[in-house]
DNA sequence: ATTCCTCGGATTGTTGACAATCATACGACT
DNA sequence: AGTCGTATGATTGTCAACAATCCGAGGAAT
């Protein structure tokens, strides 16, 4: 059994380098606004600065990071507006990787992937642990469209959990939005599994769209994904970003 | 009057460098399985090896190059699954373009440019040049979703219909499919801006759904967006690249 | 004839140094 | 006192040289 041998180094340093960004970054190590020194980072990943810049242009194009001409990059600020245009996008990735799946997909192994996703969350939330809730919760999406076999969706959705994850970090402290609507969030999650299993595709779709619909509401309540295009909520006011 | 004065340099050379990389692409300079010499590209551009694998990074970033470690960089190959897989996520994204355009967008603005790009379309199709048909096809789906005002939309919408023009490139020679849809392509289109001017939000999804439903019908005949998840062709056996 | 080994050219990966630009603190002038 | 100009330190942008790896040609041995 020679299988899955092949990968020796196989992998860029400047793609190593940029998954541990796209980490420090989904944590809160980099919050939203911070100036990534290239000096300081280069030593700290023991490269000179060349790969890491490489690395960095990476984010910039998944949008991670914004380029300022002879300034430096920054990690981006994510205003009011984005949190309704990250979950739009989201709503609509995921609405395309659910209909993959139900389509052709292996539903049992997925809704078996998905339930352990979901019982990690009830797990996190009787240890009242909020990041592993988050994480969860996360890893309940990125299961969903892993299964969808589609490297584009999958792609797209890398860095809008990122984003997600960003919004959840820079809001959390401002409302106490603990204990309050896990169960409520646990549920959703269960009756979308529940449709996946039924093959109910049209519930599955209806459910998920109505879950997305939900998380928005709990982080910026007021702003709905079918509100007004791009709810006018004042510009230039970046959410909170470091502590 | 001091308005729009700002753009003074503001654009990193990497940048400057992955835009033309993404073009050279996309129009086929770079066909399918190129690798890009470093040496030699970089010549081209009159800099040195530096900014241009950080462009470069970018591009993989994108996925539109695939990256071989100490082998080089190459054009991604498209695969036969990949056209159901673009699709798929091109359907994803308009459509969530298309329900922020409907919602609370500037339909009227809207329609009066997509009519232009309809009305390309036509002139395109009078003419005889499938190169102005395919441009003016892409500009109506990409006005569309910059229309959304979403910048994540758009982001991802931009790779996706440099991936589309590569299918279209890599396919138009194996197929005659020159004069025979082009009425029917153009009738859809106008479908979809009649619908939006009337408001029929249904209606815009519905006929955009048929829309890339019929697109890959055009492409990859028997390959159905609707069909098990990823029709399982025989793969390794990527599309024609170079001449 | 085939296989294996070795060597040389060419390309990629990485680094440190140099040039250009920006930000800040200090001082001069109105 | 306030504003402008200047100098200095720090950071980014760019480059050319060096090290490591890969690919192909050629030859030797079986």
């Amino acid at each position: 059994m020679l299988a899955d041998i092949e990968p020796v180094n196989r992998e860029s340093t400047a793609g190593i380098i940029a998954r541990q960004l796209r980490d420090a970054i989904m944590t809160g190590a980099l919050p939203p606004g911070t100036q990534l020194g290239e000096t300081e980072l280069a030593a700290r990943f023991q490269v000179s600065r060349g790969p890491l810049r490489e690395a960095m242009q990476r984010l910039v194009s998944e949008g991670l990071l914004r380029s300022e001409r002879h300034r430096g990059l920054f990690v981006i600020d994510l205003e009011p507006g984005d949190v309704y245009d990250i979950y739009a996008a989201r709503s609509a990735v995921e609405r395309a990787a659910a209909i993959r799946v139900m389509r052709g997909g292996d539903r049992e192994r997925v809704t078996a992937v998905l339930d352990a996703a979901v019982a990690a969350m009830a797990e996190a939330d009787e240890q009242d642990d909020p990041a592993a809730l988050t994480e969860a919760d996360l890893r309940f999406h990125e299961e969903l469209i892993e299964a969808s076999g589609s490297k584009r969706l999958a792609r797209m959705a890398r860095t809008l959990l990122i984003e997600t994850r960003m919004c959840l970090t820079a809001l959390q402290g401002t409302y106490g939005r603990n204990a309050q609507g896990v169960d409520e969030r646990v549920a959703e999650h269960n009756q979308i599994i529940a449709a996946i299993r039924e093959g109910d595709e049209v519930a599955v779709l209806t459910l998920l769209e109505a879950h997305m619909e939900d998380a928005v509401q709990r982080l910026a309540p007021g702003t709905s994904l079918h509100a007004d295009a791009v709810p006018h909520v004042p510009s230039g006011t970046p959410l909170p970003g470091a502590g």
